[in-house]
DNA sequence: CTAAGGTGCAACCGTCTGGTTGCACTAGTA
DNA sequence: TACTAGTGCAACCAGACGGTTGCACCTTAG
């Protein structure tokens, strides 16, 4: 996978895990891993795990603070994500439009 | 991962191939398997197992034509999984938009 | 009928992944 | 200072994943 931001930030979002600590943090703004993990059938150390992987992915951003580190939402790779998605859905609509109005032309 | 229709959407999407998959299949509806392997770098047996996937994730459907099975695609869960993320963008939006309501407050 | 194109199935392999446990380190606190 | 909460790092394990090869099974063209 390596240089795919795109591939990256899908394979963050195939967890369900992580998707929820994405939720979590949608509406909380800020939680620590062990925070998380008290809301998690999992050990805090594979909450830290999701974690990087949604930090590598850019959708989460870290900040020490104290003695705990605390994590944030970073949005922007969503939208890229659902960019791609976008531009998928907006191209085959388009072939599909095109179909519907070819069939139109033919059996008016 | 099991019944997670979401997640299997996202996990699809993970792989560069099955995206380059997808957008081929969004510019021309419809292509067999040994198609599509032409154009990637892998045998028609992986393309076969990505497009079994993708089938799992609802966003392909086969259909057998004579010798030749022709992929289809179905972007309907696409548009579940672009849900999700809209929704918890929106949610992470308003949160936002309401600290920005409160810093403008405290400081007018 | 026979040959060739197109599939599908199964086995196999190296690697990645989610998860665990154990331990060491740092930062507040009594 | 001694204690405790919160992290981070490393090793380890079972299972899934992407990919390959080999082969058997239809379907169409000569």
């Amino acid at each position: 996978m390596s240089e795919d931001p795109t591939g990256r930030v899908f394979d963050a979002l195939a967890d369900a895990n992580r998707r929820y600590v994405v939720q979590v943090l949608a509406g909380r703004d800020t939680a620590t891993a062990t925070e998380l993990a008290a809301e998690l059938p999992v050990t805090r150390q594979a909450v830290a795990k999701h974690l990087a992987a949604l930090n590598e992915a850019g959708l989460v951003a870290s900040r020490r603070e104290g003695r705990e580190t605390r994590y944030a939402l970073t949005p922007g790779p969503l939208a890229e994500a659902m960019d791609w998605m976008a531009s998928v859905g907006a191209e085959w609509d388009s072939r599909l439009e095109a179909l519907r109005r070819h069939l139109r032309k033919r059996r008016p």
